[in-house]
DNA sequence: TGCCAATGATATCCAACGCATATTGACAAA
DNA sequence: TTTGTCAATATGCGTTGGATATCATTGGCA
């Protein structure tokens, strides 16, 4: 096929099996119409209308042809749809690093409302620490960050998309462990495990904080780069934890968790981008996620 | 979309990532390859290529909008396939009457046959007498007919597509029944059933030139216009009747089928079509029944 | 460091294509 | 026979898409 105009007028004297009203719908004058059509004509090899002064009639062939003509049209409208949803930014691939402990609650959340609100988008996953998210994005290995800390002084934009209470994870045989809540003092001189400090500095600066406005230091005896890690470490009966309250869907036998009194114990994730040279395709998919802000429907 | 021609060149110039290359393999010059590509990606509103002087790549948004152009371009290659087929006449749709008693061997093994060598016809089929089909193929109310014999001085065309010699179909009463053969002589007294000599008068006059070239009169004492009818007759006991052996499939009780003796005792079917008018179709199935002539794979 | 080869972009020109207007030709109804 | 309808033909023109020639950029290499 050379044109698809010419199919185009192909359907539509199809449709009309009239020249001049087909060529009004086309916004054109009827001889060119004419013209065109004996043109594909040609083209094919054969007539595709029988037509008389007085009548117009799709022959065998023509009629054969016209439901090839419409999905070739169809799929070119299909071309356009897409080109103008990747140029909108509502399609495309993007590539998505979050945190392992935002694989049990935000991100499946957060991924259920985004396929929904940009379903011709494919979305690439891969679980990252968030200080290794900054790096990913720095070098464009990922275009999205799901973090739970961010260093300052990048040029990574950042907004936050959840929040949730600490929680304390202990061991059943721990003394605190029959409390209905706990107080950060009172974990003074308890024996803490945390994120690996080299690894994963940000998420430790954020804790390590937490301690310092009461006072304390913060000097986790162990120290793990995921969360899984620290509550096996936990329930094996190492020391205690502070992790954030969605982790609860983990029940090893020997752990329990108690809430933690301390209204500023919570942890939030981030939406990490570029902020400079964010293709579309990413800006809507950040405008997606923040307009769901965390909403948790269960 | 505005020209898939301008497709092509994306499509080649992505599968070159190299424009030099793509516009030998698009038999043009470098120049006006690079301004399509540019017109293209003014048209879908974004880059389709990253490209430096020194290499080109897609960008995401051409990678996500590459299949969707290759499809476009697949379905326009369908497109003119269907033309070239039905140029040849090797697709479309074509109707097809056929004498009754060719339901049951000539006309299952000839479709078998047309539908490998003409996949991409459609078929549709009426049953018809011979003498209708004439009718029928000059009122363009179909375009091939399988009759058994046709009035002389029409303009269509025919050939023969298969022979088969007569049976003597007779009730298993009769005398004549124990016999392994009869001549047609045998039957000069015997009450004949045949066809409607209004009905079918080209049938009729088959029966009657074979009977006349032995000096007897064929004057079938039961009329009927289908072959079952008759056997349905002889069956009850009516009379006698000379029928194609392929309607030896036949056997309802108190039936018996004789052979018969005479050489020139048989029934040819024939290919019947409009000679001058035939669309390239219709000449298409001809040819390729014709080059099956009546072989009989059982 | 500076030159060269490779490669895509730009400039300019021209032929072909597709559209418009005007007109003709065929045919059916009054 | 006339008239109205509708598709085909004739002619002209602006746009498009191609070619050739040339420029600009860049990576490799001496």
């Amino acid at each position: 096929m050379k044109s698809l105009q010419r199919l185009r007028y192909f359907v539509t004297v199809a449709d009309e099996l009239h020249f001049g009203r087909a060529a009004e719908r086309l916004h054109m004058s009827q001889p060119p119409l004419s013209q065109q059509i004996q043109v594909l004509e040609t083209e094919v090899g054969f007539a595709l209308f029988d037509r008389s002064s007085r009548r117009v009639v799709l022959t065998d062939e023509g009629q054969a042809l016209y439901p090839e003509a419409k999905r070739l049209l169809n799929q070119s409208h299909a071309f356009d749809q897409m080109a103008s949803a990747l140029e909108r930014g509502l399609a495309g691939r993007i590539r998505v690093g979050f945190v392992d402990s935002a694989a049990y609650r935000v991100m499946p959340n957060l991924l259920r409302n985004l396929r929904q609100q940009r379903p011709r988008v494919e979305f690439e996953l891969t679980t990252l620490t968030s200080d290794l998210q900054v790096k990913a994005l720095l070098s464009g290995e990922i275009d999205i960050g799901l973090a739970r800390a961010i260093p300052p002084g990048t040029t990574l934009s950042a907004q936050s998309i959840h929040e949730e209470t600490l929680v304390c994870a202990l061991s059943t045989d721990h003394e605190l462990s029959t409390r209905d809540a706990v107080s950060i003092t009172e974990l003074r001189d308890e024996l803490l495990i945390g994120f690996n400090r080299m690894k994963s500095p940000s998420l430790h600066a954020e804790m390590a904080a937490l301690f310092a406005a009461r006072d304390l230091q913060y000097d986790p005896g162990i120290e793990a780069t995921e969360y899984t890690t620290i509550l096996g470490l936990v329930a094996a009966g190492q020391g205690m934890a502070l992790v954030p309250e969605s982790l609860r869907v983990f029940r090893p036998p020997g752990l329990r968790y108690v809430d933690v009194s301390d209204e500023d114990a919570t942890s939030r994730i981030m939406l990490v981008a570029r902020s400079l040279e964010a293709s579309p395709l990413t800006r809507s998919v950040v405008e997606a996620a923040s307009s769901y802000l965390g909403g948790n429907p269960e």
